[in-house]
DNA sequence: AGCCAGGACGGAT
DNA sequence: ATCCGTCCTGGC
């Protein structure tokens, strides 16, 4: 708890609705909704076969889902939606279309694999143990390169404390089945906040003036989600990069991730090591070798290959670890 | 005690 | 275009 934070208040949330949402096979549900590779965060949590998620709309409500594999898992996702007061249309159509993108349901996968069809270790491997996996942005542009900025030159678990205070001060709390999630921080009450609450409330050091410079940029509609997304890749890149905090790094991360380039690859350090290793069987090729390799192997598709390979290597050891069935329960019990 | 980590900036070359 | 010192914090 930082000194800034006020008290704690848990939203209240009712059930409001039941979104189905359906994708061509092959659609792999556990890979989809939950990414070995991510470290654990209040956004979400995972069942496997029940996944949770929030998300804030576009009109600001914050909502919570419990999500299930629709159709026995062959081919899409059945959402229950909770929300503090009932839904409007415009409300529910935009979370439809939300889930669409945040879990790849439109995304060509067969011409993927027909693509790389002819090599065997990514088919035979990486393909193999998570078919029909589709890459997942549940988070919108702004929301992702907050979170690649909590990233930047640091490791994983202070990048998790780091967004758990962020949730914690500028989210919403929320309880679902049992369970404490936060909505997203708001873009507002982000861009209302002092540069001292960030830095030294929520303890983001020089992020904290970064982190002004991103949520006034998305405030003031100076950068808007709909119009980067229309733009071509050279351009939203370029767009991006105006933000003071956002460099090559977190540009790619939201241009492959939130704008779902499937031949857009983020070459962190570890990420760079893991590509390096597959293609060249050492870890010590340069990102430039790595992309240029990827290119020439994954032609048009280096991002979505990459994704795999890394998803792959995380899966037996994953960042966020799937919770025990009942947990949730138990939790509640101790309250 | 000092060094560095899952980048970016600003300025110098 | 590329290189370097600096930036907060927490962990080793």
């Amino acid at each position: 708890m930082t000194p800034f934070s006020g008290p704690h208040r848990i939203i209240h949330l009712s059930p409001v609705d039941e979104i189905e949402v359906e994708t061509k096979p092959p659609f792999n549900f556990l890979y989809s909704v939950w990414k070995p590779s991510h470290f654990p965060t209040l956004l979400e949590r995972h069942f496997g076969e029940v996944a949770y998620r929030t998300f804030r709309l576009k009109s600001g409500l914050p909502v919570a889902i419990r999500m299930t594999p629709l159709h026995g898992g062959c081919c899409g996702i059945r959402a229950q939606v909770f929300a503090p007061r009932p839904f409007t249309g415009a409300e529910r159509a935009y979370l439809s279309a939300r889930l669409r993108l945040a879990y790849g349901l439109d995304f060509p996968i067969k011409a993927f694999y027909e693509a790389v069809s002819s090599d065997r270790a990514l088919v035979g491997g990486p393909i193999a143990s998570l078919y029909g996996m589709r890459a997942s942005c549940p988070e919108t542009l702004f929301e992702i390169l907050v979170i690649s900025l909590v990233l930047q030159n640091t490791t994983a678990k202070r990048s998790g404390q780091m967004l758990a205070v962020l949730l914690e001060t500028f989210g919403d709390s929320m309880l679902i089945d049992g369970q404490e999630l936060y909505a997203f921080c708001d873009v507002n009450r982000l861009a209302a906040s002092s540069e001292r609450e960030l830095r030294e409330g929520c303890r983001l050091g020089y992020r904290a003036r970064y982190l002004q410079a991103i949520a006034e940029g998305f405030a003031r509609g100076v950068v808007d989600e709909d119009r980067v997304r229309r733009l071509p890749e050279a351009e939203a890149k370029v767009e991006l990069m105006r933000l003071k905090g956002v460099g090559p790094y977190s540009a790619h991360v939201a241009l492959s991730s939130a704008l779902q380039n499937p031949n857009l690859v983020s070459l962190d350090v570890w990420n760079r090591k893991i590509l390096s290793r597959f293609l060249f069987g050492h870890p010590d090729a340069s990102a430039r070798e790595v992309v240029e390799a990827a290119e020439a192997r994954w032609n048009g598709f280096k991002g979505l290959a990459a994704l795999y390979i890394i998803e792959d290597l995380y899966r037996e050891t994953p960042a966020s670890p799937l919770a025990e069935a009942g947990s949730a329960a138990g939790e509640e019990r101790h309250r």
